[in-house]
DNA sequence: ATTATTCCTGAATGATTGTTTAGTTATATA
DNA sequence: TATATAACTAAACAATCATTCAGGAATAAT
């Protein structure tokens, strides 16, 4: 019936995220996006619609697509406290790669005052990974890795701090810090254990 | 010899500090500026500069005459432990008043990638705080408060990411989080001291 | 009072901003 | 093959951007 379009709306959305991730909002402007997305500027406003919608697109394309996956080892099957020592473990090491930070992290300090979308895509991150968290934990309690009375909640949002801290510190190339931090995570980790009867 | 200024340079500084710090730096145009300070445009580029040299004005006042004096109290005398704790209190407590987050992790977050100043200012402050923490806990180890064999720069780097992460939900809005983050660092400080013999 | 210096005002600069329009090209169906 | 639909291109839009200019006003020293 009509004309298909030549490029993969998709695949141009990724390359909208790796620009705004790296540049932030206001710092992006419409020529950079046409030049880097390879599409014209016509089409950018008849595929995505304006500016902003582009960019809340990318947002929550980049909570789905970067976020989400990293999170899967907490959320699937019954993990152990391991798990989240792992998940630390792999957070300081992306730091090294990924020098933008967390996308979502940006968007809120740059946009949460005055954009709604942006202020409920940063709330919709933080329960997806208070979810894997308390996930994690109410595992672990059920097999007895942890006491039963730890505050499986609070313990979930000291962690989400700790995932804070750390990407900030890791945009600020901070990493000797970072990795001292991440070091007493773990011990933090440990101590949640119950001591084993000898 | 010449005219007077008939504004108080200073003054006017501390008006672009609260601009910055709310909205940004590619977010407040000259026009913003040139209304919310009062001051005609030609005033401000005679007295500061151009608009990014007002920005790092802006971002080194604040960092000397707000991140500072909320360190004295780990830097003076010999504190003991509590002066973290209070440091704490009175961080969480800041974020309800304080809804621009901190001006410098602002900065850092959106334009440390591009520009050299801000990261050097973002490094400046991270050093003060550094100093604070380790000062309190250099104290409270000569005092016997913790033990003798405790890392304290790794500790002080740990305090530094909740510091941070406190910031990050604090702009997010997500005060229970933060709260609870707060009240486990709480616990962690405690779990320092040297257990007393009964 | 005169002069030299600096500041203030308001307009104007050219460049860049996000967005839209008009005209052309390609494709799927009839 | 003809037609309807939608995507393409490139140019143009008004608005706003950061920065500067020219001319008048105020002040301190001579």
């Amino acid at each position: 019936m009509s004309r298909k379009k030549n490029f993969d709306p998709n695949q141009v959305l990724i390359r909208a995220v790796e620009l705004f991730w790296k540049k932030g909002y206001a710092n992006t402007s419409l020529n950079d996006l046409v030049e880097y997305l390879g599409i014209n500027r016509f089409s950018l406003y008849s595929t995505y619609g304006d500016k902003k919608s582009l960019y809340l697109l990318s947002l929550n394309y980049y909570i789905d697509n970067y976020s989400v996956p990293a999170l899967e080892s907490l959320s699937l099957g019954e993990p152990s406290l391991s798990a989240l020592e792992d998940y630390f473990d792999y957070f300081s090491k992306l730091q090294y790669k990924q020098t933008s930070g967390c996308f979502v992290q940006n968007a809120i300090l740059e946009l949460s005052l005055t954009d709604e979308q942006v202020s409920l895509a940063g709330k919709r991150l933080y329960s997806l990974i208070l979810s894997g968290f308390c996930h994690v934990l109410k595992s672990a309690k059920e097999h007895h890795e942890i006491a039963s009375d730890e505050d499986i909640e609070k313990i979930s949002h000291f962690l989400l701090v700790q995932i804070q801290g750390i990407r900030v510190l890791g945009k600020a190339k901070q990493y000797k810090a970072m990795e001292d931090a991440v070091s007493i995570i773990g011990q933090y980790i440990d101590s949640l254990k119950v001591k084993e009867r000898s």
